[in-house]
DNA sequence: ATCATAAATAACTATCTGGTTATTTCAAGG
DNA sequence: CCTTGAAATAACCAGATAGTTATTTATGAT
């Protein structure tokens, strides 16, 4: 007779603890370093309901993976830029950004994680197709406002700035690691991470905007 | 009796061969997921050879990730970009990591996983220290010299400056699996590959330049 | 109450995997 | 030659690992 706990059934809970659980153990040593034993461990639930709930190893990840992304997409959204002046809007969405990879850091180390394997498990996903189209025309819409202001520099591809836009704080913090060693200095601290935000809404503004405006900005700071 | 091949003995070429097969095998799948039994037979070697040569598997991984560093940053220095005028100097160094990254895509996921591991197999490297070093002091030089010819903005970090070009190729070569799903679109095509990196320059220019400079250039196209 | 079903547990296994032991073979210096 | 140390080979192993089988138990509908 061996002691044992009584069984409190909910499954939500159990599915919720296993996807917490592998959203770290996936964004800490990837899907290849990661163990299930040691997921269903930090879940604190039988390895034997993984299998139970997601089938297998990559499914689970492939669920881990869908979830980080809808959740960043749709936290995005809830910013509703299109109700801000041009300029202001891309500020924020810049700084939000920024500020979602710091309070995020799985979100980071999972893409990585995808893409070395191809994103195969989010090619299929449809809940992902239609949050990243909506993405994608938002930045659109944004430069069309701009430029019909007058603003923005016409012609620009709403991709090349958007892979910009978050590259210039994804890059700093993917690589912070080699990027301390690299450059001899800290990149983490509060000092490092106020001067990279300006630092990057610098960058997407002069990359945005008309050298008139720019020169306009300089004029009256 | 078994049939066996007569040996032949060429340590530096056995190193090699281990070596070249661990770089595929750790650039394809991560430290993590890359197996020893599966570089053993990639460098056609007997699995024992790996670890007389170098100890085990994460100092294998130690000595692909330095040697990949550093032939980065050697060719990067043979550019002698002191030679040329500072706008020259951006555009050649901008164009080089961009074609050295599609060149050698290993260094790309390698970088990765060595930061997903905090860059502890490189930490303690006293050859990359060296060629980190005179690495940032090349930019800091190059924006010196377009400070003194009043074509670059004065008070730029080279670090900063650094991780943006860096990061504007990197990071869409990085991303590229989940980019193309995120953005709808092909991301490696030879006439994306040229957008991209016309982009990149042309980002670079405006992030360095002072906007009088840039002002000059846009009514002289 | 009883029953059907999903949730949870426990123990097990085939295979994989990093690393080792034991042995043989080559090649260079004396 | 012949000795000696490094290079190469082959077989092996203990622990890890993804996934399974078999069984029990809680819960909600009837």
């Amino acid at each position: 007779m061996v002691a044992q706990k009584k069984q409190v059934r909910d499954p939500e809970k159990t599915k919720a603890r296993i996807l917490a659980a592998a959203k770290v153990e996936f964004a800490r040593i990837g899907l290849g370093g990661a163990r299930v034993d040691v997921i269903a461990a930090r879940a604190k639930v039988q390895k034997r309901m993984m299998y139970h709930y997601f089938g297998n190893k990559e499914a689970l990840f492939s669920h881990v993976v869908e979830s980080v992304y809808a959740d960043f997409r749709n936290a995005e959204a809830a910013l509703e830029i299109d109700r801000l002046e041009p300029v202001a809007a891309l500020k924020t969405l810049v700084t939000f950004t920024w500020n979602y990879y710091l309070d995020n850091p799985e979100l980071i180390t999972l893409v990585n994680s995808e893409n070395l394997h191809k994103a195969r498990h989010i090619e299929k996903s449809k809940r992902l197709a239609v949050l990243n189209n909506a993405f994608v025309e938002r930045m659109r819409a944004l430069l069309e406002r701009g430029v019909a202001q007058g603003i923005f520099r016409k012609g620009l591809d709403e991709v090349q700035i958007l892979i910009s836009l978050s590259g210039s704080g994804f890059h700093y913090l993917t690589n912070q690691y080699t990027g301390e060693i690299v450059y001899g200095r800290k990149l983490m601290t509060k000092a490092a991470r106020d001067a990279r935000l300006a630092f990057n809404i610098d960058t997407m503004l002069r990359l945005v905007c008309t050298t008139k405006y720019l020169a306009q900005l300089e004029g009256t700071p």
